[in-house]
RNA sequence: GCCCGGGUGGUGGAAUGGUAUACACGGAGGACUUAAAAUCCUCUGGUCGCAAGACCUUGUGGGUUCGAGUCCCACCCCGGGCACCA
C-alpha cells in the first residue's frame, strides 16, 4: 500500500493534462458549448490570494462536470495589468511596469498550474499586450463614432502635493491615498462615456438574466431609476430682450423646470427650491434688476462652492439656504405665488435640478421650511383601515367629517386616556362635526360631554389631517370619516357630573406621555399623538389627495397621473448613474487613440495607425501641471496630422483599467485574431458567458460598465447578444482568522503556496468549498485544514479495499442518493454540502470490509471536480488508461433514491418519545396501529384517548391527546 | 434613513413545515507504540439526576399549525451596499 503524496502525483498529473491538452478549448460544433468565466485577476507583486483560490476552484469544479457532462466547455484565464501598483512601483524603483508585469504574471500562471485549475492555457489574454488594446482602442472609437465618449469639464479629485488626478477609489476619507494629503476639487476636461444613455435598459435587462438578488438589487439601487415628471413652474418676472435674449422672445415668462416622483403633491407645493450652481442662478444674479439681495445670493454661492462634497452631503448636516427675493414662481395648480430659495440640499446633476418643495410630505423639505419658517400644506391624508370593523365592499360608502381630541392636564403634564368597555380600545377622544359646526366647538362640545370638565384654555389643530374608514353594521354603511386632529388644554378641574350612559362609554384616566404611547390601542391614535408631540412631521406615504381641488380624493398612480395632465407635466424617468469618467492621468494604461490637430480639431486615430503604443519613458513621475507623463515625451506627442499633415498633438490621456475588462471575455473567443477583435463565428458559438463568478466589489463598477459596453456592441452590430453574461454568482471574501480583513499590513495574509506545499492542491480546494457557504464571508482557519485532508486519505485507502462484485441493493440506494446530492449541490453552488455528502458515503462505506469497483469508480467521479489530481491517480491505479476528463459524469437512477425501510419518529403532542422501523408496504393504518401499540406511547398516554393520529409514511407519526 | 444578507453547540456550519445540532474542526477517554506523531474506536448542546430518565434549547416577544430554525406580525443585534437622488 502506498501512502498518499500530494507532492508526487500533483505536478504528474498537471503534467498529464498538459500534455493531452485536455482543457484546451475546441471549436467542435458537434458538443453543445459552455462558457465557464472567473474574473481575471490583476497580476500583483503578491501572487494569487486565499480568494482567488476560492473563485477559480469554483469555476473549476464547473468546468470539469461540464465537460463529463458532455459540453465543449471553455474555461479561459487572462491578466488585467494596467493599474496603478505597477506605475507606482515604477516611479519608485524605474523598473518599467512591462517588466514587472511580465514578470508577475510568470509568478500566477505557475500558482494556477500548481492548483491543478482545467484552464485554457492556449488562450490566455493580456490587457497591456499591444495586440490587445489594440481592439480597445478599436472600441474605444467605436464609442467615439456613435457619440458615446465626449470631453467635458468635470471637477476631479486633485492632489496638491503629488500634482496629480485622483480616480475616486484613490481617495480615501477626502485624502490621497499616497500621501494623505487634502484632496481639492479642480475643474479639469475628462473624457467621459455615456454610460447614462443605458440606464434604463442596464436596469430593465436584469430582468433577463440569472443574477443573484443582491447583485440586482445593488445594480438596480447604482443606476437609481425613478419615475416621476417634470412640472414648469412660471415665474412673476418677464424676460425684456436686453436681459436675456435666449430665454424666449420679448415678453415670454420665464419658467423654471422641476422634476418630482410627487406630482399629486403639486398642491402642497409652497415654495421652490435651486441648486446654488442651476443655471437660472447666474441668470438671476445677471439681471441687476431681478434681485434684491444679490449680495446675499453669491456669498451663498460662494460658501458652498468651497465647501468639499463630503462636508456638502454629510448626514445631519443642518440644511442652509438663502431666498431669491425680488422674484417668486406661481404654482401651477393653485396660482398662487411661492418663494423661490437657493439651497445646497438641492443637487445640481440629478433631475432638472431644482425641486418643488413640499414640506407636508417630504422629509428634507418638512426640515427646511421648519429652519426657514415656510408654509406648511398637508394635501396627502393618510387612510387607516379599521381592521375590527372592516369596511365592506357590497355596503355603501358615506363620507363624514369628525375630530379626534387630545386632551390636556389643567396643571400636570398629563395626558386623558378615554377606555372604552365596549370595544375594549384605548384611545383619545372622538366625535362627529355637525352640519354647518366648526371643528373646534365640536371638540370643545364633545370634551364637555363625554368627560364632564367644562373649563377649556384653548383648542388648537395639530398639523395633521387623516381619514379613518371603517364599517358601521347596524346601519350596513361604510364610513370614511375626515377627521380633523384637535389639541385641547383644560384650564381647571371643574367638572359636571357625567350621564350614566357617557360613563358607561367613557372610563377616563390621566396618564404621562409614555404611559399614553403605551396604552393607546388604535393605529390611527397613536399617529396624532405622535405627531402632535413632535409638532408635526412629513408625511411620505400614501393616502387619498385633500386640500387640493379637482384632484380631492384621488390616490396612487391616479392621483400622479390626474396631477401631470392638470398642470400640463411630462412624465419623466431620472437617474441616480452618472457618466462614466473615463480619462487617467496615468501613464500605465492605454493610451486614448485621438490626437488634437491645430487646424481639424480633434482627430481620432484612423483605424490603420492602431495600435498607438506606449512609449518607454524614463521618468513616470507625473508633470507638474497634472498630465500624464506621457505629455512629456516630445517625440511621441507630436505628430503628424492623419487628415492634413499638419502639427497635431497626441492625447495623452489614458484609460482606466476598467477599459481592458470591458470586453476580455469575448476576446477570449478567438484570441489571436489580428484583423478583428473577434471573429461574428466566433462570438456566435461561444457568447454569452454561461456562468461568470467574481466579487462582490465589482458590482456595481467591472459588471456593470461591461453590461454597458457590451449592450452598445449589440446596438452596432457587434455582438450577437444584449447581455454578456447568462448567469452570475459571486463569492464571498475569506477573511483571515478571527474574522478580519487579511492585509499585508496586519501579516495575516494566507499564502496559498505554503497550503499547497504542506497539504497539496487538492486539500486547499476541498477546504476552500467545504468551509462554509461560497456566497458567504468566512474566516480561515489553519485547524480546520486537516479535515479534508483526511478525507482525501480515507478515500485513497478505500482503493485497495476494491472487490469486483456488486453492492447489494441498501448500498446502490446510498450511491445513488449521494450522486443526486453532489450532482445537485454542485449547481446550486452548494459545494459545502457536495462534500459534506461525499464524506458521509466514504464513512459508510470504510466500514464495509470491502468496496465494489462500481462504487469506488462513481466516488472517483464525483470526487474528481474537486480534487482533480488525486481522483486521476486512483482512476489511473485501478486500472485505467485515460483520464477521468474523458469519462462520463455519473447518473442516478430515480427507482434507487428510496430505501425500503424507514425509521420513524413517533411523537406525542409534538414530542419524540419513540422511533418506528416501517417498510415500503405498510400502510398508514398499519403504521398507526402499531405506533399505538409502543410501550412508550402507551406510557406517554398513560390511558388517555388519542384525539387526533397524524402519520406522514416515511417521515412521522404524531399522536395529539 | 433606504435596499440587500445574516443571527443555530466551544468553532466553521447542516436541515423540501416532520427525530434540530448532519459534516468538519476542536476537546475528553481508550487502543496501538519504549515514547511521540499518524491512525483507529467511544463520548461530546444545556440543566437536574447515581441511574432510568425528565425538562430546556435555533437573537427577543407574539401568532398560524397536530407539528415551526423553517411560514406570518412586531422588535433587537451583526455584516454589506447606497445615502439630502426630490
Amino acid at each position: 500500500m502506498n501512502s498518499y503524496d500530494p507532492k508526487e502525483i500533483e505536478p504528474k498529473w498537471q503534467k498529464v493534462w498538459e500534455e493531452q491538452g485536455i482543457h484546451h478549448a475546441k471549436e467542435d460544433v458537434k458538443k453543445p458549448k459552455y462558457y465557464a468565466l472567473m474574473e481575471f485577476p490583476y497580476p500583483s507583486g503578491d501572487g494569487l490570494h486565499t480568494g482567488h483560490v476560492r473563485g477559480y476552484t469554483a469555476m473549476d469544479i464547473i468546468a470539469r462536470k461540464r465537460r463529463m457532462e458532455g459540453y465543449n466547455v471553455l474555461y479561459p484565464i487572462g491578466w488585467d495589468a494596467f493599474g496603478l501598483p505597477a506605475e507606482n512601483y515604477a516611479i519608485k524603483t524605474g523598473i518599467q511596469p512591462a517588466i514587472t508585469t511580465k514578470k508577475n504574471i510568470e509568478n500566477y500562471r505557475k500558482q494556477f498550474k500548481s492548483l491543478g485549475m482545467s484552464l485554457d492555457w492556449d488562450r490566455e489574454v493580456d490587457t497591456t499586450d499591444p495586440k490587445y488594446y489594440k481592439w480597445t482602442q478599436w472600441l474605444f472609437l467605436k464609442f467615439l463614432e456613435n457619440d458615446l465618449a465626449y470631453k467635458a469639464k468635470m471637477n476631479i479629485n486633485w492632489c496638491p502635493k503629488d500634482k496629480i488626478g485622483l480616480a475616486n477609489e484613490e481617495v480615501v476619507d477626502g485624502k490621497c491615498e499616497r500621501c494623505g494629503t487634502q484632496v481639492e476639487k479642480r475643474v479639469k476636461e475628462q473624457w467621459m462615456l455615456r454610460i447614462t444613455k443605458y440606464a434604463d435598459r442596464l436596469d430593465r435587462d436584469l430582468d433577463l438574466v440569472d443574477f443573484p438578488e443582491r447583485v440586482k438589487a445593488q445594480q438596480r439601487n447604482w443606476i437609481g431609476r425613478s419615475e416621476g415628471a417634470e412640472i414648469d413652474f412660471l415665474l412673476d418676472f418677464t424676460y425684456d430682450k436686453k436681459a436675456n435674449a435666449n430665454r424666449g422672445p420679448n415678453g415670454e415668462k420665464a419658467a423654471i423646470k422641476v422634476f418630482t416622483t410627487r406630482p399629486d403633491t403639486i398642491f402642497g407645493a409652497t415654495y421652490l427650491v435651486l441648486a446654488p450652481e442651476h443655471p437660472w442662478v447666474t441668470l438671476a444674479i445677471e439681471q441687476h434688476e431681478v434681485l434684491e439681495n444679490k449680495k446675499e445670493v453669491i456669498a451663498y454661492i460662494n460658501s458652498v462652492k468651497n465647501k468639499e462634497e463630503i462636508e456638502r452631503t454629510a448626514e445631519g448636516k443642518e440644511k442652509t439656504g438663502v431666498e431669491l427675493k425680488g422674484v417668486k414662481a406661481i404654482n401651477p395648480a393653485t396660482g398662487e405665488e411661492i418663494p423661490i430659495w437657493i439651497a445646497d440640499y438641492v443637487l445640481p446633476n440629478y433631475g432638472t435640478g431644482a425641486i418643488m418643495a413640499v414640506p407636508a410630505h417630504d422629509e428634507r423639505d418638512f426640515e427646511f421650511a421648519a429652519k426657514f419658517k415656510l408654509p406648511i400644506k398637508q394635501v396627502v391624508a393618510p387612510v387607516f383601515y379599521d381592521k375590527t370593523n372592516p369596511v365592506k365592499p357590497d355596503a355603501e360608502n358615506t363620507i363624514r367629517h369628525g375630530v379626534i381630541i387630545i386632551i390636556k392636564h389643567w396643571s400636570e403634564d398629563k395626558y386623558l386616556l378615554d377606555y372604552s368597555p365596549k370595544f375594549n380600545w384605548k384611545c383619545l377622544f372622538t366625535g362627529g362635526i355637525e352640519e354647518g359646526e366648526d371643528p373646534l366647538e365640536a371638540a370643545t362640545r364633545e370634551v364637555r360631554e363625554e368627560t364632564g370638565y367644562q373649563n377649556i384654555k384653548s383648542a388648537v389643530y395639530v398639523p395633521f389631517e387623516h381619514i379613518d374608514k371603517f364599517h358601521a353594521p347596524h346601519k350596513n354603511l361604510n364610513r370614511h370619516v375626515f377627521q380633523k386632529n384637535i389639541f385641547i388644554q383644560l384650564a381647571d378641574g371643574e367638572e359636571k357630573e357625567r350621564s350614566d350612559e357617557e360613563k358607561d362609554l367613557h372610563h377616563i384616566s390621566w396618564l404621562s406621555e409614555a404611559e399614553m404611547k403605551k396604552e393607546i390601542s388604535l393605529p390611527n391614535h397613536l399617529e396624532v399623538f405622535e405627531i402632535f408631540l413632535q409638532n408635526g412631521k412629513a408625511i411620505t406615504g400614501e393616502g387619498s389627495l385633500i386640500n387640493s381641488g379637482t384632484l380631492d380624493g384621488l390616490i396612487g398612480i391616479e392621483a400622479k397621473d390626474k396631477a401631470i395632465e392638470l398642470v400640463n407635466g411630462t412624465k419623466k424617468t431620472s437617474f441616480k448613474l452618472r457618466d462614466w469618467i473615463f480619462s487617467r492621468q496615468r501613464y500605465w494604461g492605454e493610451p486614448i487613440p485621438v490626437i488634437h490637430c491645430e487646424k481639424c480639431g480633434m482627430v481620432p486615430v484612423p483605424e490603420k495607425n492602431l495600435p498607438v503604443t506606449l512609449p518607454e519613458v524614463a521618468m513616470y513621475e507625473p508633470t507638474d501641471n497634472g498630465e500624464s507623463p506621457l505629455s512629456a515625451i516630445d517625440s511621441w506627442v507630436n505628430v503628424e496630422c492623419s487628415t492634413c499633415g499638419g502639427k497635431a498633438k497626441r492625447e495623452t490621456d489614458t484609460m482606466p483599467n476598467w477599459a481592458g475588462s470591458s470586453w476580455y471575455f469575448l476576446r477570449y473567443t478567438d484570441p489571436n485574431n489580428d484583423a478583428e477583435f473577434a471573429s461574428k463565428e466566433r462570438l456566435n458559438h461561444w457568447t454569452p458567458v454561461d456562468w461568470y463568478n467574481g466579487g462582490m466589489e465589482h458590482t456595481t463598477l467591472h459588471l456593470l460598465y461591461s453590461r454597458f459596453w457590451h449592450k452598445f456592441f449589440f446596438d452596432i452590430g457587434l455582438v450577437p447578444t444584449t447581455e454578456p453574461y447568462q448567469k452570475r454568482t459571486s463569492h464571498g471574501l475569506i477573511l483571515a482568522e478571527g474574522g478580519v480583513k487579511m492585509s499585508k499590513s496586519k501579516g495575516n495574509v494566507v499564502n496559498p503556496d505554503k497550503v499547497v506545499e504542506q497539504f497539496g492542491a487538492d486539500t486547499l480546494r476541498v477546504y476552500e468549498m467545504f468551509m462554509g457557504p461560497f456566497e458567504q464571508a468566512i474566516a480561515w482557519n489553519e485547524e480546520s485544514l486537516v479535515g479534508p485532508r483526511r478525507f482525501i486519505e480515507k478515500v485513497w485507502k478505500l482503493q485497495y479495499k476494491i472487490e469486483d462484485k456488486d453492492p447489494d441493493v441498501d448500498r446502490q440506494i446510498d450511491m445513488h442518493r449521494t450522486i443526486k446530492k453532489v450532482s445537485g449541490d454542485i449547481e446550486l453552488l452548494g459545494f459545502n454540502t457536495a462534500i459534506s455528502t461525499l464524506m458521509i458515503w466514504v464513512n459508510t462505506l470504510e466500514k464495509y470490509d470491502s468496496v465494489s469497483k462500481m462504487e469506488f469508480e462513481t466516488l472517483t467521479k464525483l470526487l474528481a471536480p474537486f480534487a482533480p489530481h488525486v481522483a486521476d491517480e486512483v482512476w489511473y491505479s485501478i486500472g485505467h488508461g485515460h483520464i477521468l476528463a474523458t469519462e462520463t459524469w455519473p447518473d442516478f437512477d430515480e427507482q434507487k433514491l428510496e430505501k425500503r425501510e424507514a425509521i420513524l419518529a413517533v411523537q406525542v403532542n409534538g414530542k419524540v418519545r419513540a422511533t418506528l422501523t416501517t417498510s415500503a408496504d405498510d400502510t398508514e393504518d398499519d403504521v398507526k396501529t402499531r405506533a399505538l401499540e409502543l410501550p412508550e406511547v402507551q406510557k406517554w398516554l398513560n390511558g388517555a384517548v388519542p384525539k387526533k393520529v397524524i402519520v406522514v409514511l416515511g417521515k412521522i407519526v404524531n399522536i395529539v391527546v
